[in-house]
DNA sequence: AAAATCAGCAACCGCTCGGTA
DNA sequence: GTACCGAGCGGTTGCTGATTT
C-alpha cells in the first residue's frame, strides 16, 4: 500500500504559477506568516494549490531577498568546497549562501558548475601528470576557473575557535557564528603542521582567529592553498570557509580521539567516507570521462590532500578517509 | 524560415526524519 | 513503543526559450 497523497490532485492545481497566484501567496503569508502549516495554508489563503507546491513556490521564488541569476567566483568555490566535503547537500550549502536556495544551487551544478569543471579537468590532470607537479588538478582547474577573492571582503573579528587539532575538512567545521557574520567572514587562516604519524593536522589558533582584509594571505578555499614552507617541513597555510549549520554528528573530531592519526573521519564513521585509491591525482592514469561520481572523488582527492593533507608518505595510494 | 537540438530552470515526486498522540 | 502526519530534502521531469543545422 503506498503513501496516502498529501493532498487531492484532482482538484488541485498544478503547473506555472500565474503572478495572480504569487500575489495570493506572497500577501497571505506577509499578512499571517505560514503559520507552521503548509497543508492548511493553500485553503487559508484561497490558493488550490498543494501546500507543498506553496511551500516551494515561497522558498525558492517569493521570498524576500532571494537572489537570482549569475553566481559569483566566492560562490562558485562555496559550492565546490562543500560538494566536496558533504556531497549532494543542497540545503546545508544554500545555507551558507545567503539568497541562494537548494534548488537554486542543484541546478547550478547540474546545469553549469559541473561541466565548467568537467572541461577542465582532464588538461589539468594530463598538465599536473606531466609535471609531477605537487598541485593536484583539482586545485589547478579551480585556480584556473576561479580568479583569486578579493581581499576587500569585510571581516570582523571572528569569535575564538577551539583550539585542538583536527583531522578533518575544515569546511564541515561546526561554527557558533550567526548566518550573516559567517557570511562576513569567509575566511579563516589556518596553520597546518605536520604531525608525528605521517598525517598533517591542522592546528587552529583560537587566539588569532581573525582574518582582516588586510592579510595578504587571506586565500579562502581549499583548492587554493598556500604552501607556506617548503616542501620538506610540510608547513601549509590554508584558509578556509567556516562551515556552520551542520548536525551533530558531522561535529569536528579531535585528532586525540580520531582517526588514530591514520585518517580523517567524521563523527561515529557515519559519513566517513572511501575515497577510491585509484582515483588519487597522479597515480594512475585518469581516462577523460568524467561522470557525477568521479567528478565527487576527484574534488574529494583534492580536498583530502588540501584540506586535510591526510596523504601518507610510506603508503601511497592507501584510501583515503574524510 | 523551419525543424531539431540543447540548456536552463521551475515544479513535481517520493522518500526520510522528527514531532506527537 | 508505535503509528501517523507534516515538513523538508534531493532527484527527476518537463516546459520554454535559445541556439544550431
Amino acid at each position: 500500500m503506498g503513501r496516502a497523497p498529501c493532498c487531492d490532485k484532482a482538484t488541485v492545481k498544478r503547473g506555472p504559477w500565474s503572478p495572480e497566484e504569487d500575489a495570493m501567496l506572497k500577501e497571505y503569508i506577509e499578512k499571517h506568516g505560514t503559520g507552521g502549516n503548509w497543508i492548511a495554508l493553500p485553503q487559508n489563503a484561497g490558493l488550490r494549490r498543494c501546500g507543498k507546491s506553496c511551500r516551494l513556490r515561497w522558498l525558492n521564488y517569493l521570498r524576500p531577498n532571494i537572489k537570482h541569476g549569475d553566481f559569483t567566483d566566492f560562490e562558485d568555490r562555496v559550492i565546490c568546497t562543500l560538494y566536496a566535503s558533504i556531497g549532494s547537500r543542497w540545503s546545508v550549502i544554500a545555507a551558507q549562501l545567503p539568497g541562494r536556495t537548494d534548488n537554486d544551487i542543484k541546478n547550478y551544478w547540474n546545469t553549469k558548475l559541473k561541466k565548467k569543471l568537467m572541461a577542465v579537468l582532464p588538461a589539468m590532470i594530463s598538465q599536473s601528470q606531466r609535471t609531477a607537479s605537487l598541485v593536484s588538478p583539482l586545485q589547478a582547474a579551480s585556480s584556473f576557473l576561479f580568479s583569486p577573492l578579493p581581499h576587500h571582503i569585510p571581516s570582523p573579528p571572528l569569535p575564538s575557535l577551539p583550539s585542538p587539532s583536527y583531522y578533518l575538512p575544515l569546511a564541515l567545521q561546526s561554527s557558533p557564528l550567526t548566518h550573516e557574520i559567517s557570511f562576513e567572514n569567509p575566511m579563516q587562516h589556518y596553520q597546518l603542521q605536520k604531525d608525528g604519524s605521517g598525517s598533517i593536522a591542522y592546528g587552529g589558533s583560537s587566539g588569532d582567529g581573525t582574518c582582516s582584509s588586510s592579510e595578504a594571505n587571506c586565500n579562502f578555499s581549499s583548492t587554493s592553498s598556500t604552501v607556506g614552507g617548503t616542501s620538506s617541513d610540510r608547513s601549509v597555510s590554508y584558509d578556509f570557509y567556516p562551515y556552520h549549520g551542520v548536525e551533530e554528528k558531522e561535529n569536528l573530531v579531535p585528532a586525540s580521539s580520531g582517526g588514530g592519526g591514520s585518517g580523517c573521519t567524521v563523527g561515529g564513521g557515519e559519513w566517513t567516507q572511501k575515497v577510491a585509491a585509484d582515483k588519487a591525482w597522479g597515480e594512475n592514469a585518469v581516462t577523460a570521462d568524467y561522470g557525477f561520481e568521479e567528478i565527487k572523488q576527484l574534488i574529494s582527492t583534492n580536498i583530502s590532500t588540501t584540506s586535510c593533507f591526510l596523504f601518507d608518505e610510506n603508503k601511497v595510494g592507501e584510501s583515503v578517509y574524510y
